[in-house]
RNA sequence: GGGCCGGUAGCUCAGUUGGUUAGAGCACACCCUUGAUAAGGGUGGGGUCGAAAGUUCGAGUCUUUCUCGGCCCA
């Protein structure tokens, strides 16, 4: 007998995957059949699924995250195409901002050029073609994973429809009165007199003024208090004069105390934290006698007055609960200029104190600070700490060497200066109140991710969209020059838009902007403001250029789906800007994903050295494996991965290739689609049948897990399906009917009509996570289909009728017997007596009876792979089941290699092929 | 420092309202097979559920504290 008589399995499909140079292949053809048309083409008309993508900033390589990032969405996105809908991804990026200036002014820097001799229109050049550079780049590198996309038509926040609809949504914040002008404190050069970024700022050390300042106590809950003074130690004498509170800390202890020398203040008791007595005592010479001991929460109520309130500052000083009040340095309150400072300034404005402008451009007092008013701040201190002896509120001056901010190109002392800004206000128009409901009017998934949103909206101060930079839109904002008025006329603001779309927003930095404004009014009569809009601002109205201005897409979008960073990023000012304009959210539900972390749960960091760049991971394993692992790890929590996951991942991808082999192998390579409502039930084996309900049983999980989005429970479930139900199970009892019968008996080719169907199922359950695998398999068994694709097919219906829990529940049993007959086999090929499961003959006994007469209408020999098997019923049993094995004797069949007495009725039977 | 989240076998994950001896797949070990063959099958070992305390007849599950890690804020 020799093997051409056999059915063997053939196939073109190669063991090996070879996927990091087979899968570019794929990405050309994608390219040559214009999937993406294709499949916008062929879904018209049916019910829209929108992920809108969030724009990654347009700024040096992909990474992990972003990696992630886009297969997760592609993923989604070909799951929802897939199940019958027009699923639309259009990406997008995000180009304004900061990092793309620093950038370019870092070249500069290299190249000796002064940035301040490069007119605007020409950095901004620059930066635009910075950013542009990198969507090129970015673009290969997300195609690259696989991700299906309008590449072509995608969006970025620096075209000029985008510029020009940034305009019209500020408008309309404009226009309703909820974008205000304020103050808010900034770090600020007095030397070049401009604000500068945190990456501008250089720490060195530098010698300041330090004071103990005595604050009267004019109202508290703790009786007292009153007649006594709270004190205070700061660093920056000169901005006293802009104290609007104190903050203490409630989980502190405090005491009042008596201090010996009541002639240099205006109270002779003082109140300091507790810890920090014995340090107020060294630093000051005094004695200090405890009189009163309490917990800072008592606090709680307590006004006092300012040092000053006997010249003029007669105002109240609240003392606020504030966590950074710590026991490090100074007294354990802390004086707060919320013109001064970032802490200083979120807690006041929590508590309803605004900060004003206290300090001009040159780095003077301003008019609201009284009696030093035009007195430059580098030269307050002295006259400041005079007039705190003079009205008896300094307890003690010295000086101080620390670590402090300075400008990195003039190297100049810097200072946190409040500075006009424009916010829009979260309570005026009721956009906090607005967000909320939005926010419960959205799913997401985690479902945690609602909490989390929920928390930082409710206790966000207001938004401040201004910034002094100038890679971004410009703020659409004129002020009278008669009356410092804003100028509000929408048919302006339309005029703006409509030239921006046009020739983008460079032109508001032309001298001449007459033709911004329109003939309505005269430039001469306006200031133009010199502020850009921050970034998030422009992110957070993508929804409105992108999703309510293309016909392909919809608004709201689906879904958002972002890193949980986002939170705070791009979902909460999209959300913002849409409750602003629109009332509601820009989508109906968000996804949040955690990050990636190293295998051991580690932030991955140069300088740790466990970073893996998702370039590395292409070349050494290709797309497919990358995107098994986003499937199978579970985005609620920080994703893992290092190569020994990845490696992991990649067996299990050769299980499930091979799993596609087999079953390629066996139809020969020769698919032809199946009727799944054609199929006969009652007309096929058991087994078969029995196949056919597993299969029922994966699509409903399936289903349900795609539905909530549970991808890594999705995957493990059509992973143990390769490998338990099928390689272990089906496959492997089935191999002696599709090698030894006649290759047209009618149980073979029942046996293969159900590969087929297999086949069919996993290539689509599959695709959308190996897209280039399932697409590979797809041509090989679609060789007709020359322009077609795996990733424009619809998932399986499968028929109801192949449920039957009566035959899984039987099935349950009868591998239970197969089970023991396994440890039955294994304990004789361990001693010896038998090798391969065909050399074994088995002895079942039943205790039960109706497990009995279930399980003896079966053939075991082909359940558990024997040469023989017999079944026996026997109440008497100890156990509920006994099997016991013995060798096979007799001749070895040729052909399907059973051991007999008897010759083999397959023997010698040459109508086989 | 604060808010939110998390820590179950080497790895990826299950574990319903607290209820038998905590599961699966992979990996590992050993064996078989050589007709899915750089494949396939079988058997098996492996966990003080991050730590401690508490509530309870009973805790992976509830409470508190601690610890490690992540995101955001400060």
């Amino acid at each position: 007998m020799s093997k051409e008589h056999l059915n063997l399995p053939k196939t073109a499909f190669s063991m090996k995957a070879n996927l990091p140079n087979k899968e570019p292949q794929y990405l050309k053809f994608w390219d040559k059949i214009n999937l993406y048309e294709k499949l916008r083409s062929q879904s018209k008309g049916k019910e829209k699924f929108v992920l809108h993508d969030g724009p990654p900033y347009a700024n040096g390589n992909i990474h992990m995250g972003t990696a992630l990032n886009k297969i997760l969405k592609d993923i989604i996105t070909k799951f929802h195409q897939m199940d019958g809908k027009d699923s639309v991804y259009v990406p997008g990026w995000d180009c304004h901002g900061l990092p793309i200036e620093w950038k370019i002014e870092e070249q500069y820097k290299k190249n000796k050029k002064n940035k301040n001799d490069v007119p605007i229109i020409e950095f901004r050049k620059e930066c635009r073609d910075f950013a542009s550079k990198w969507i090129n780049i970015h673009k290969d590198q997300f195609k690259r994973l696989g991700v299906i996309g309008d590449w072509e038509n995608y969006y970025s926040t620096m075209s000029f429809d985008a510029e020009a609809q940034i305009v019209r949504e500020l408008g309309k914040f404009l226009k309703e009165g909820s974008l205000y002008k304020g103050y808010k404190p900034v770090l600020w050069s007095t030397v070049e007199k401009t604000a500068l970024a945190d990456a501008e700022v250089e720490y060195q050390d530098h010698v300041s003024d330090t004071i103990y300042v005595a604050f009267p106590v004019k109202k508290s809950n703790i009786n007292e208090l009153i007649g006594s003074s709270v004190v205070i130690w700061t660093t920056t004498p000169w901005t006293i004069p802009a104290n609007k509170a104190l903050a203490y800390n409630q989980s502190l202890d405090y005491v009042l105390c008596e201090i010996d020398n009541n002639d240099i203040l205006e109270n002779e008791k003082i109140v300091i934290a507790k810890e920090l007595l014995s340090s107020v005592a060294k630093d000051t010479d005094y004695k200090i006698k405890i009189l009163k001991e309490f917990e800072g929460k008592e606090f709680d109520g307590t006004i006092c007055s300012h040092p000053f309130h006997k010249i003029g500052y007669d105002y109240d000083v609240p003392m606020l609960e504030a966590r950074f009040v710590t026991t490090e340095q100074g007294t354990g309150i802390v004086h707060c200029a919320p013109s001064h400072g970032p802490d200083d300034f979120n807690l006041c404005i929590n508590n309803g104190i605004k900060a004003i402008e206290t300090v001009d451009d040159d780095g003077r007092y301003t008019k609201h600070i009284p009696i030093f008013e035009g007195i430059h701040i580098f030269k307050a201190n002295d006259i400041v700490i005079e007039k705190l002896k003079e009205l008896k509120a300094l307890l003690k001056n010295g000086k101080l060497t620390h670590s402090y901010p300075h400008s990195w190109r003039s190297k100049a002392p810097l200072v946190h200066r409040a500075t006009p800004q424009w916010f829009i206000s979260m309570e005026s128009h009721k956009l906090r109140d607005k967000a909320l409901k939005a926010i419960n009017d959205t799913t997401f998934y985690p479902s945690k991710g609602k909490e989390r949103i929920k928390a930082m909206i409710e206790t966000r101060p207001d938004w401040c969209v201004s910034r002094q930079r100038v890679w971004g839109v410009p703020l659409p904002i004129f002020i009278s020059k008669k009356n410092g008025e804003i100028l509000i006329d929408e048919e302006v603001f339309e005029n703006i838009a409509k030239i921006y779309e046009k020739e983008g927003s460079d032109c508001w930095f032309e001298d001449n902007f007459q033709r911004l404004l329109g003939n309505k009014y005269k430039a001469e009569d306006f200031d133009k403001t010199s502020d850009i809009v921050e970034v998030w601002f422009d992110s957070g109205s993508t929804h409105s250029f992108v999703l309510e201005k293309r016909e392909d897409l919809k608004w709201p979008a689906s879904m958002y789906l972002e890193g949980s960073d986002q939170h705070r990023g791009w979902f909460h000012s999209s959300l913002l800007e849409s409750c602003g304009t629109r009332g509601r959210a820009p989508f109906e539900s968000i996804l949040s994903h955690g990050f990636v972390v190293d295998g051991k749960g580690l932030k991955m960091s140069k300088s740790t050295g466990n970073v893996i760049a998702p370039e590395d991971i292409l070349k050494k394993y290709g797309a497919d494996i990358l995107r098994i692992w986003v499937a199978s790890s579970n985005y609620a929590e920080d994703l893992r991965i290092d190569y020994s996951i990845l490696d992991q991942h990649s067996e299990s991808y050769r299980k499930i290739r091979n799993t596609f082999r087999y079953l390629l192998g066996n139809i020969q390579d020769e698919y032809s689609k199946v009727d799944f409502e054609k199929i006969d039930l009652n007309n096929i084996p058991e087994l078969e049948k029995y196949m056919l309900h597993r299969l029922y049983v994966i699509d409903k999980s399936f289903n349900e897990y795609f539905k909530s989005y549970n991808f890594h429970n999705l995957y493990k479930e059509l992973l143990n399906f390769c490998t338990v139900e099928l390689s272990a199970f089906y496959f492997d009892i089935r191999k002696d009917l599709l090698y030894c019968d006649p290759k047209d008996s009618k149980k073979r080719s029942d046996c293969i009509l159900i590969l087929k169907v297999i086949l069919e199922c996993l290539l689509k359950w599959f695709a959308p996570i190996l897209s280039f695998t399932t697409e590979e398999i797809y041509h090989l068994i679609h060789k007709e289909d020359n322009n077609g694709s795996i990733h424009l097919q619809k998932f399986v219906k499968i028929p109801y009728e192949w449920k039957n829990e009566e035959l899984n529940s039987k099935w349950d049993k009868l591998k239970l017997i197969r089970d023991e007959a396994n440890i039955s086999i294994e304990s004789k090929r361990a001693d010896k007596i038998i090798g391969s499961s065909l050399e074994a003959n088995i002895e079942i006994k039943i205790k039960d009876k109706d497990t009995y007469s279930l399980a003896e209408k079966h053939d075991f020999s082909e359940i558990c792979i024997t040469s023989s098997a017999s079944v026996s019923n026997d109440t008497n049993l100890e156990k509920e089941i006994e099997i016991t094995s013995s060798k096979a004797v007799g001749n070895k069949c040729p052909v399907c290699w059973k051991i007999r007495e008897n010759i083999c009725e397959r023997d010698g039977n040459c109508h086989l092929s």
